[in-house]
DNA sequence: CCTACCGATCGGTAGG
DNA sequence: CCTACCGATCGGTAGG
């Protein structure tokens, strides 16, 4: 798997980092314990001492290494070039690809929100509106067929729309509710963002 | 303020309560401490047992009690009986007001799916489902103007929309991006909801 | 409802 | 990288 590439302490280092990882999205950051991360890196308590300050600084490795944004980003600036509601299809499909089995990764962004204030949250906003924010106020501005006109808007909507997607997968998960839901709900969620709930009514289509 | 009907142990029962709450949705469940709790509701840590038997009891009576759809339910049903298009506007700014100033509230469900894996989550959403559920199938069905047709969609993407919203609301709040962002940000937003990003381009419209 | 206490566990460190 | 330890704090309880 390339490990073979890594120094030991790099590879002790990677083990602290998702054994914490791991740990936090499932009980959150508080809960989780030095002891418990140690143990399931497979090395003692003070043994992460010596590739981390404090509890703290694994976090704070982790919010930048391990964000939803990593993997999803890539995908969304791929899918750009293309028809604009194509582009949505596939950066949405992109997505649910890449967030794959389990919502679960979400819980980073919930923890960091809830346990952090959005200490780390607001400076990779900052850092991030420049990378994203053209490409919407590109799609905006080339295309006649917006109903938003506003890129600040229309990127909030989309990225709530992402976010709230996983989220209510979430909830739904161990519910009956879930049983209710149609197979494609992905593509018919994106579809309501695309077309919303409603046809025209002014009597010019269907 | 009605205080003066309740018996001193009532009060004392709210006072923990509250300032159970308070804390909870501003570090957490796992970082605040029965210690904490005792100090802002001011009384000694041992008082708090004699109205909660644990930590545990004292979330479980908050989601019950304090959960953001106890607020938002009465106005979702209340808005019912207009005209669709109508209601969901009613709903949404009924929900924005009663939300009010901060959408930290949502704390609560970000903290019950992080912290107890959406241990009361999945009971609450059972009980809910047979009472909202009901609403959505009769917009659907009565209502030829409806693009989504299945109603657990309809009602996980209007769920989804609320969510969402005040999620970005506080993500965005201490950033620069919320400058970006329209004033009728809630209305806009539902705008999307309710007829999409896209103007129809069969051209059937404008 | 408070005082005083329990054992357990916390994050972190010294010293090897 | 481990062993053994630090002071602090945790949730909870007994006894009044």
């Amino acid at each position: 798997m390339g490990s073979e590439e890594l120094s030991k302490g790099e590879r002790t280092w990677l083990a602290i980092e998702e054994a914490a990882y791991e740990l936090f999205l499932g009980q959150g950051y508080s809960a989780t314990s030095m002891r418990q991360i140690a143990d399931r890196a497979g090395i003692a308590l003070g043994g992460i001492y010596n590739h981390f300050k404090s509890k703290d600084e694994i976090f704070e490795s982790i919010i930048i290494n391990k964000h939803p944004y990593k993997k999803l980003l890539p995908g969304i600036m791929a899918a750009e070039g293309e028809d604009i509601e194509e582009f949505t299809r596939n950066a949405m499909r992109l997505i649910v690809e890449e967030m794959g089995d389990n919502p679960y990764y979400v819980n980073l962004m919930l923890i960091e929100i809830v346990e952090f204030k959005g200490k780390h949250g607001a400076k990779l906003l900052d850092e991030l509106t420049p990378k994203v924010f053209p490409l919407f106020e590109k799609l905006v501005k080339t295309r006649k067929n917006f109903r938003v006109t506003n890129p600040a808007l229309l990127l909030r909507a989309f990225f709530g729309l992402i976010l709230s997607y996983f989220l209510t997968e979430m909830i739904i998960r161990d519910s009956v509710v879930s049983s209710l839901m149609p197979k494609n709900a992905a593509e018919a969620y994106m579809d309501i963002f695309l077309h919303g709930v409603l046809k025209e009514k002014d009597g010019k289509n269907v």
